[in-house]
DNA sequence: TAGATTGTTAATCGATTAACAATC
DNA sequence: TAGATTGTTAATCGATTAACAATC
C-alpha cells in the first residue's frame, strides 16, 4: 500500500474522527461494504472529498467495489493512533474535570486516566472512580515516573499555562486542554483546546442570524399583504404598469 | 454605520469569540486602544485577517489610531448576541450534564438554566445548584410554557434524536449538543455540537506525527554519526570527493 | 501637515468539487 | 467482458494574505 508524505491539513485530520464514527455505526448494522457515493449520502460530505481525505492516507478502496466497512475502520484507527494505549493524568478535579475522567473512562477505550492533581486538601487522598486525587506538588515527579503521555487541564484560567508547563517539563506528549486560555506549549507537544464557552457563543451568533432571517421575513410577508390589502381596496386594473 | 449583508463565512465566526476573550484580557489590562498589528502579534491571526473580518460587520477602527477596546469588545459581543439572555434547560442530568451545567452557571453570563430534566426517577426531584430535576416526560409542555430558548443535550447516544425532535417541536431556538451523534434539526433551529471524544483523537493523531517526527529525525542523527565515524577511521583526506 | 493605520481591492494560496482514465 | 467505482488530475471556489489608497 503507496503512502504519501505530504503535509495532511487539518480540516481532514478534524474529518477522520467522524468518518470513523459512521463506519461504526455501519459495523453494528452488519454493513460489509459501502462506496464514496453511498457514504456521501450518509455523512454528508461530497463522495468526491471522501475520496481525496481517504487517498491522503493510502488506496484502502477497491475500483468497482468501494470500501470495505472493516478495513476502512481500522485504517482510519490506526491513523489516528487508537490502536494503542495512553496514560492519562487530569490536572484540577472540580466538576468539569471529574466529569471528563468519567466520560474519558467509560467511552474512550485506550485512554487510561490513572491519577488525578487538586491543590485544594478537601480534595487531595479523596478519589473519582478509583482515581486517586494526588497533591499538585507531586505533579511531576509523578508524570516523569508513570511515563504519562496526556495531561488533562481542568484549572481556572490563571494557573492553566503555568500547568501546562510543568506537564511539558515532564515531558507528556499531549494536552487536552479545557481551559479558557490558549495555551504556548514547546512544538514537540501536540496541544488541543476544547474551549467550551467558544461553542456557546457561537451557538447565540447563529440563533441570532435565523432570528434576525425570520424577522425579515415576517416583515416582508407584512408588507406584502399590505400591498395586497391595498390592490383589493382600488378598482381592479386601476393603477396600470404604464 | 455600514453594515454590509453578505453571509458571513463560518471560519470568521469562529474567531469571534477569541477576539473577544483577548480584548477581555486587555481590558483587565486597562489597555484602552490597539492596532490590528498589536493584536496581530497578540493572537496570531495576520493583521490583515483581523481587518478583514472585522469589517464583515462594520468600520469599528479608526484611521490612524487603531480600535477601541472596550468599543471593539462591545461590537462583537453585539454580534454575537451576548447582549441578550437566554433560558436554557439540561436534559440529562448525568455527571457530563451536571458539569456542564455548573461550569455554565458559574462562567456565562446571560445563559440562564433553568431546570434539568432524567428519565433517572432517583434523581428526579433532586437538583443541581438549585436547578430542579424535573421528569424527562414534561419536557415539551416545560419549554413551551416558559419560553426555553436553548436546550442542551447531555445524553446517551440512541436517545439524543429523540430529544432533539422534542425540542424543536417545543420551539428551541438552538441545541448544545454534547451526544456523540450529529443530530437533525429544522433550519429555523442553530445546532452547536460539541464532539468531545472526536477532539480527543484529533489530539492522539497529532501525538503520533509528532512521535514519528522525532522517530525519523533520531534515525537521521544516527545515521550521520555512523557516516561521521566511518570517516573518521578512514585516513583524512582518504577518499576524495573526484 | 506628516505619520499611522484603517478599509478595501487585488493577488495568492489552499481546499473542495468535477471529470475521467485506470482498474477491479 | 461490461459495469461500477476508485484514484488522481484539472477546474473551481473560497479564504487568507498582500498592497495601497483613503483618512484620521
Amino acid at each position: 500500500m503507496r503512502r504519501k508524505n505530504a503535509k495532511i491539513s487539518n480540516a481532514v485530520i478534524r474529518r477522520l474522527p467522524r468518518y470513523r464514527r459512521y463506519l461504526i455505526e455501519l459495523q453494528k448494522k452488519g454493513v460489509e461494504k459501502i462506496s464514496s457515493k453511498e457514504f456521501s449520502s450518509l455523512i454528508g460530505y461530497t463522495a468526491s472529498q471522501i475520496r481525496q481525505d481517504l487517498n491522503n492516507f493510502g488506496d484502502f478502496g477497491q475500483q468497482g467495489y468501494g470500501y470495505s466497512v472493516d478495513g476502512l475502520y481500522n485504517e482510519i484507527s490506526a491513523i489516528l493512533g487508537l490502536d494503542k494505549e495512553y496514560e492519562m493524568v487530569l490536572i484540577g478535579a472540580g466538576n468539569l474535570g471529574q466529569a471528563i475522567s468519567k466520560y474519558t473512562i467509560h467511552i474512550q477505550q485506550g485512554f487510561n486516566i490513572v491519577a488525578a492533581f487538586e491543590v485544594n486538601p478537601d480534595l487531595i487522598g479523596k478519589d473519582v472512580e478509583g482515581i486517586p486525587i494526588l497533591d499538585y506538588e507531586d505533579l511531576v515527579d509523578y508524570v516523569e515516573k508513570n511515563d504519562i503521555d496526556i495531561g488533562i487541564i481542568c484549572v481556572n484560567q490563571g494557573n492553566a499555562q503555568e500547568v501546562a508547563d510543568r506537564l511539558c517539563f515532564a515531558g507528556v506528549k499531549g494536552i487536552w486542554n479545557y481551559s479558557l486560555v490558549d495555551l504556548e506549549v514547546p512544538g514537540r507537544v501536540a496541544l488541543e483546546s476544547v474551549h467550551l464557552s467558544d461553542t456557546l457563543h457561537s451557538l447565540a451568533y447563529h440563533m441570532n442570524v435565523k432570528r434576525k432571517e425570520a424577522e425579515e421575513k415576517a416583515r416582508e410577508a407584512e408588507e406584502a399583504l399590505e400591498k395586497e390589502e391595498k390592490t383589493k381596496a382600488a378598482p381592479a386594473g386601476g393603477q396600470a404598469q404604464a
